[in-house]
RNA sequence: GGGCCUGUAGCUUAGUCAGGUAGAGCGAUGGACUCUUAAUCCAUCGGCCGCGGGUUCGAACCCCGUCAGGCCCGCCA
């Protein structure tokens, strides 16, 4: 069973009506590691549907919580933001300045500023949750049960938190974060409580107020957390490992959500996605691969195989380069499979029929809608890299397609792949074993591989080159003279020539390629390969 | 210190919850197509399932131990 049916499984077993809860906290650009978090969640609701239950995917914003540092993409002047809610800071403009005309004008915070890019490529990749900012919730009240049952009980909460976490909170440590006069989170010690006010001083002896209906403040994580799986209503939410280990707080917050009296979500644990030879992932470091630029090289369905194949447990390692070709035509393989006709065969172990279904399954996640089907395109990522490399205008592309066989007419999803393509292969992260290059001057090395034949038709080639016309037909056309007048295989010239042009054994169809490039240069790369051997 | 996750073919992995001959894909090798769109098709090779013990008629799977990697017990997807 797919890792998503399990868990619509289970909440079968909960109910009808299912809430699944993502979370983000908004404090830098989001990156490919936060589209698990969101894809998850909507696999998730996507299979509780197809088992009948009434699911919602939403998505909790959460912008009640501080800036934690200067990150190196901020100008030093949010130093004195530091503590302050996302929520409630002016964004960042293009020199990392606090952009105060926009916060003021049209309430643009720094939570928005990096929300938004990632809200626009969830839209792309299928995926559009109800949106709940935290920071809203606070100042509607939405805590305040919660907030008065932990204020009312510090004690209880405290013993919890110790218990389960097996750390020892501060004497003074209280389960409330005043915001102090200026809107920091920072630095407050509580010094009374009487509903709904939390009396505080702050480090230079300055004293005042938090009512804690009212949101001038928050829940500590751990408290936070859970108070929200209750006002939220959630039954579902995945997580990733940080949250999930013993002592964590989901551990805790099982607990807690007890104490507030609601029951706690069904868990899911996660696991971090890093990228290949680079670590995991973090915004800070600027060691990311955002959402964005990871659609602009591959399409939607293809990131969404990424989660949908993976157990949520196993660690993914993001490859920009062959990674992505081999996860794309993964996908192609996937789509152009009958699964249908493959498990009507009686005879499959358990074992394979496992497989099977989950793979269909992973196709089925991977659609950017829930009743799309897949549909292959019959031309594989490998290919369509080639032929964008040697044939400038998409048209010549459709129509060696079409002579091939391939394909009978373009169509919408191949046109856009073909965008996708070309800006790969435009990028840093198109990886070297995939482009087409032809040789500057002769590679000694294969050349020195050849045979006797081989090496013969050498000089051959270059003069059938030299008196060539400089197209396609022509260049096949040379070739084909001169393996002629040698008496020489087609396979023995074309041997020689991956040889003389691009230093292999093998490659992709020269003639096309030669054709693109410079007459005289790749004449004279062959009458310098003709002189050296 | 306490805990969680991971370890299966060269690589990516399925299978571990419900024990019953270890399955894929990529790569590699060989072949076919009167020869090349790195294509396609066919075949082959490749596994002390991290290691040691235990339970069992039978263990990749359950139990105990151990090694290695990652992570958590302030904050983080």
């Amino acid at each position: 069973m797919h890792w998503s049916d399990v868990i619509a499984q289970r909440l079968t077993e909960r109910g009808n009506d299912h809430i699944i809860a993502t979370g983000i906290t908004p404090s830098g650009e989001f990156h490919i590691g936060h589209l698990r978090e969101i894809l998850t969640g909507d696999m998730i609701a996507r299979a509780a549907r197809r088992s009948g239950l009434n699911a919602e995917l939403v998505f909790v914003v959460d912008n009640a919580d501080p800036l934690r540092k200067v990150y190196p993409f901020l100008d030093k002047s949010y130093e004195d933001f530091i503590g302050h809610q996302l929520g409630s800071i002016p964004a960042p403009d293009k020199d990392g300045k606090p952009d105060w005309r926009r916060f003021e004008e049209e309430g643009w915070s720094y939570g928005d500023h990096f929300l938004q890019p990632f809200l626009e490529a969830l839209k792309q990749i299928g995926v559009e949750p109800r949106l709940i900012p935290n920071l809203t919730s606070y100042r509607e009240g939405k805590f305040a049960d919660s907030a008065k049952k932990a204020c009312d009980n510090p004690d209880a909460i405290r013993e919890i938190i110790e218990r389960v976490s097996g750390r020892e909170l501060p004497s003074n440590w209280f389960p409330w974060q005043p915001l102090d006069s200026k809107g920091s989170l920072d630095g407050l010690d509580v010094t009374g409580y009487n509903y709904p006010m939390v009396t505080w001083t702050d480090k230079d002896g300055n004293t005042g107020e938090s009512n804690i209906s009212k949101g001038e403040g928050k829940l500590p994580w751990r408290l936070d957390w859970p108070a929200k799986w209750g006002f939220n209503h959630i039954t579902c939410e995945p997580f990733g490992k940080d949250h999930g280990a013993a002592g964590g707080s989901y551990a805790t917050g099982v607990e807690i959500a007890a104490f507030f009296g609601h029951e706690p979500p069904q868990s899911l644990v996660y696991e971090w996605i890093s990228l290949r030879g680079k670590g995991a992932m973090s915004s800070s470091s600027g060691n990311t691969v955002g959402p964005i630029e990871a659609l602009r090289l591959v399409p939607p369905e293809i990131l969404r195989l990424l989660i949908a194949n993976s157990k949520p447990n196993k660690a993914i390692e993001f490859d920009t380069g062959m990674g992505l070709v081999n996860l794309a035509d993964q996908y192609e393989r996937l789509a152009s499979r009958n699964f249908d006709e493959e498990l009507s065969n009686d005879s499959l172990s358990r074992r394979q029929r496992v497989q099977i279904e989950d793979a269909q399954a992973a196709l089925r996640l991977s659609m950017t809608t829930s009743t799309q089907e897949a549909k292959a395109t019959s031309v594989s990522f490998r290919h369509l890299a080639l032929l964008a490399q040697i044939k400038p205008k998409d048209e010549d592309i459709w129509s060696s397609l079409i002579e091939s066989g391939a394909i009978t007419n373009p169509n919408s999803v191949l046109s856009d792949r073909l965008e996708r393509m070309r800006a790969w292969i435009d990028s840093e992260h198109f990886p070297e074993e995939m482009r087409i290059m032809i040789l500057n001057e002769p590679d000694a090395a294969s050349l020195g591989e050849l045979d006797e034949e081989q090496r013969n038709l050498i000089p051959i080639i270059a003069g059938e080159l030299q008196n060539a016309q400089w197209t396609a037909e022509g260049i096949s056309l040379a070739f084909k003279n001169a393996a002629n007048s040698a008496d020489a295989p087609m396979r023995s010239m074309y041997r020689a020539c991956y040889a003389m042009f691009m230093g292999s054994e093998r490659g992709p169809r020269l003639a096309p390629i030669l054709a693109n490039c410079i007459r005289d240069e790749v004449c004279n790369l062959a009458q310098s390969c003709a002189d050296s051997v």
